[in-house]
RNA sequence: GCACCAGUGGCGGAAUUGGCAGACGCAACGGACUCAAAAUCCGUCGAGAGCAAUCUCAUGUGGGUUCAAGUCCCACCUGGUGCACCA
């Protein structure tokens, strides 16, 4: 009888030998084929490790110990994405240094991988909130600063009015500060901005060439929206003033009846003496501006709004005097902050309409029954022709389009334009626990760079990290570092306080694992040339539009500067599902349903862990926590082990079990590459099944399982392996092959199918010609054809169909 | 409100992409082993009818296409995730 199977022992020893024998390095051999497999590094929270956190990385772990079984140099890396709010808080909260609490969270995280048995390549580790790592981040600003894609705007922030400072959009809760509880409200300011807007149009033309999950590339497309419209200058009345606007539907300005602004616009500050009104607006532009866009969007049902007394446009097409209203669903950031307002064909501007009592003008018909302006807006352009619009009438949607912009753009009162939803990235924020921003602001000469030899600029020691009264860094109250002389003009000057967000390390770090300890570049060319792109990047669904989009135009950008070799940063893209709680909600302390992965590697062993969290369901979707669960996968393990009691001293594979050994190595080879780790599993537990029983397994066999199972279980099959009597690894071993021949049984069992009804079974050869296989079937069939038949249908190795019509 | 995704036994989930719905696992039930329990092993296991062979109904709801629909089309309901009312 074989030994127990003692998880603690057999994963202790192994972690040993592997930090011993270091099998997962990456190698500097550049003639060797490279697999690069990238997870999205951590967050170093105070919590720890979350069960949510090995389902990718376990995932991308098989992938990469799969590739070098396959004779891959394969870089899989790990580091840390440290800076960031939740740090800075505790700090603050504690009066602990934020570097002192990143370090104590990393040791911890790293000792919780450690115990996972993750191939990771340590030597490679990489930290954010390191000075030779960001000293490169903001190398990559300055570079960005210099080609004109950094720029300073007035943005609002979300205000707490009792704290003072700005928040962060997760720390307004219901328009209140999340830790005082005081209304929050939009306060101007002055903001670092990345032109990401200019990558635009690069950055969806990029998803061509990459092989992404489809949901994220829709994702990406639809965030970036890229609309081709028109830009129209509607004259103000007897003022010497247009206000222009941008519209996809240019085609419809005949139906503008109204005209909407964002209270933001900057025509109401300018006119305030025309406006009879002005007490109203600004009471309006108060209580928009406690509401964040978002909450704007949640209010759209109810439309509010209030109308320019005094202040009126003309229609450029028919010369009709509209009036003028702001409203807060008009959004300052978008487009030019104005809209004119289509009711008939608008359903934001319908609802509007309605309860404003403006009028409503049709200028799409549609078919017969389409169109019911009682009820809603008549939105589709497909089927719609142009009426009540002079010169367009009788057109298509389409060709009134394209008309009304010619004309526009003949008569000089607009041209064609296209607008993206996507914004610029706001860059700035009012934190200590970030990147120093290497920017110097002179009275003289503006914003000047700090030379690139003074990098890392390294963030200073101060007594607190609380923002300022009014708002700024708390960087802003050292005056010693504040304070500088002018690299341009050698006057005074004061260095930029702000810092940079926590999307900037992670929008390059994949680049640093390739060469993280070079002191003379983000990483030397011969090694991007080499690593890039990343040939598989696995992360959560919920950075789709920020983190990846922004590592994209990142590297697109140093693309463009000759920093790096290729266009894109990421060959393929896919992401894994939450895990939820037992009771299938998000798992969090307040509902008391977290799992501590450190007691589940206690008690069951990592390598159960890690089987679990590949079986508990498809990759791609959510997923709830179940112990059962986990306890199913502890025993399939020890099934396993247990094999050796039936173990016969047999090279090869046995007659019984050969066919399903070779189905077997099929399927687990290709449902790895497919994120199809549940029905791999699956597919090695049916196989342990089928030798429990035959009651035997031969050598051949076991270790081919052992192999097929490393890559989800890499202790126990290494000991396992080591049982059988070798001094070698499975890790050094070959990917097992199959015959695609001996994957096909001999006989085939196919369904016997009359009018679609299955009616019983049939079993025939492999190759059975089609003849015989429809003769067979309806003889088996015999008195089940109960009348003509009209169709005889076969499914090669599927099914038999005969279509028969009642006599 | 907008975008994306999902809905299959008591439960987690399979289904080679239009071809025998329910693989694999969990739970439950019956049996073996045991003084007993746990563990382990062997069986049964969508619902309903029937002694039976069999038959009928079943993939959120309602329609449709097809020889054949969990899978495709239309409308709706419910849940999840993200969000910046995108004109």
């Amino acid at each position: 009888m074989s030994e127990m199977y003692n998880h603690h022992t057999v994963e202790k020893k192994w972690q040993k030998v592997w930090d011993d024998e270091k099998p997962f390095s990456a190698s500097e051999d550049y003639s060797k084929p490279k697999y690069y497999a990238l997870v999205e590094f951590p967050y170093p929270s105070g919590q720890g490790l979350h069960v949510g956190h090995p389902r990718p990385y376990t995932a991308l772990d098989i992938v990469s110990r799969k590739r070098r079984m396959q004779g891959y140099n394969v870089l899989f890396p790990m580091g840390w994405d440290a800076f960031g709010l939740p740090t800075e808080n505790y700090a603050i909260k504690n009066k602990i240094h934020p570097a002192v609490v990143t370090k104590n969270n990393v040791e911890r995280f790293k000792d919780q991988l450690h115990s996972l048995g993750y191939s990771f390549d340590w030597d490679r580790e990489v930290n954010t909130t390191d000075p030779e790592y960001y000293k490169w981040t903001q190398w990559i600003f300055l570079k960005l600063f210099k080609e004109g894609l950094a720029y300073k705007k007035e943005m609002p922030i979300n205000w707490c009015t009792s704290c003072k400072v700005g928040l962060a959009n997760e720390e307004v809760v219901d328009g209140k500060c999340e830790r005082c509880g005081s209304p929050v409200v939009r306060k101007v300011k002055s903001e670092w901005m990345l032109k990401i807007t200019e990558y635009a149009d690069k950055l969806i033309d990029g998803l061509n060439d990459v092989d992404y999950i489809e949901r994220v590339k829709t994702q990406q497309k639809n965030w970036i929206g890229r609309s081709e419209g028109a830009e129209v200058d509607f004259k103000i009345k007897d003022l010497e003033e247009t206000l222009t606007v941008y519209t996809t539907r240019p085609d419809t300005l005949f139906g503008a009846t109204y005209m909407v602004i964002s209270p933001e616009h900057p025509l109401i500050d300018k006119y305030k003496d025309k406006i009879n009104n002005f007490d109203a607006i600004v009471e309006y532009r108060e209580m928009a501006a406690r509401k964040s866009d978002f909450e704007r969007t949640e209010l759209a049902k109810d439309k509010t709004g209030v109308v320019l007394d005094g202040i009126t446009a003309i229609n450029p097409v028919n010369e009709e005097e509209i009036p003028i209203w702001i409203s807060d669903y008009v959004l300052m950031s978008y487009g030019t902050g104005a809209i004119m307002a289509v009711p008939a064909h608008d359903s934001r501007d319908y609802e509007f309409a309605k309860k404003f009592n403006l009028p409503i003008i049709q200028v799409v018909d549609g078919p017969e029954g389409a169109v019911n302006l009682e009820e809603e807006a008549f939105t589709e352009v497909s089927t719609g022709n142009m009426i009540n619009s002079g010169f367009l009438n009788g057109l298509s949607v389409e060709e009134g389009k394209e008309k009304i912009k010619d004309f526009l753009e003949e008569k000089k009162i607009g041209h064609r334009k296209v607008n993206y939803k996507l914004r610029d990235w706001v860059f700035s924020r009012q934190r200590y626990w970030g990147e120093p921003i290497p920017i110097i602001h002179c009275e003289k000469c503006g914003y000047v760079p700090v030379d690139e030899s003074e990098l890392p600029l390294m963030l200073p020691e101060v007594e607190s990290y609380m923002p300022t009264d009014n708002g700024e860094s708390p960087l802003a109250a050292m005056d010693s570092w504040v304070n500088v002389k002018c690299p341009c003009c050698g006057g005074d000057a004061k260095r930029e306080t702000d810092t940079m967000p926590q999307w900037a390390g992670s929008s390059w770090y994949f680049l640093r694992y390739i060469d993280p300890k070079n002191t003379e570049a983000l990483a030397s060319k011969e090694a991007l040339k080499y690593w890039l792109p990343v040939d598989w990047y696995n992360g959560g669904m919920e950075h789709t539009t920020l983190h990846l989009l922004y590592s994209r135009f990142w590297h697109k950008f140093l693309y463009d500067q000759g920093v790096v070799p290729t266009s894109e940063p990421y060959q393929k893209r896919t992401s894994h599902g939450m895990i939820l709680g037992e009771d299938g909600q998000k798992m969090s302390k307040s509902r008391g349903n977290v799992i501590n992965p450190d007691d589940i590697v206690r008690d069951y062993g990592a390598d159960t862990l890690r089987t679990y969290e590949m079986f508990i369901g498809a990759f791609d979707l959510a997923a709830s926590w179940s112990e059962k669960g986990v306890k199913g996968c502890r025993r399939f393990l020890e099934r396993v082990w247990k094999l050796q009691d039936i173990l016969v001293d047999e090279e090869g594979y046995s007659k019984e079990n050969e066919t399903l050994v070779h189905k077997t190595i099929k399927k687990v080879s290709s449902d790895f590459e497919n994120l199809k780790f549940n029905t791999a599993i699956a597919a090695m537990m049916e196989l342990v099944n089928a030798f429990y029983k035959v009651k035997k397994v031969t050598r051949g066999e076991y270790e081919t399982l052992i192999t097929l199972l490393n890559p989800v279980a890499p202790h126990i099959t290494e000991e396992l392996y080591s049982i059988l009597g070798h001094d070698s690894r499975v890790y050094s071993l070959s990917w097992p092959e199959y015959d695609e021949k001996k994957t096909v049984d001999d006989t085939i069992e196919i369904a016997l199918q009359v009018n679609g009804k299955t009616k019983g079974t049939l079993e025939i050869a492999k190759d059975e010609a089609k003849d015989s296989v429809l003769s067979k079937a309806k003889e088996a069939l015999g008195a089940k054809i109960n009348g003509t038949i009209v169709k005889e249908i076969y499914v090669p190795g599927r099914i038999v169909n005969i279509v028969v019509k009642p006599n």
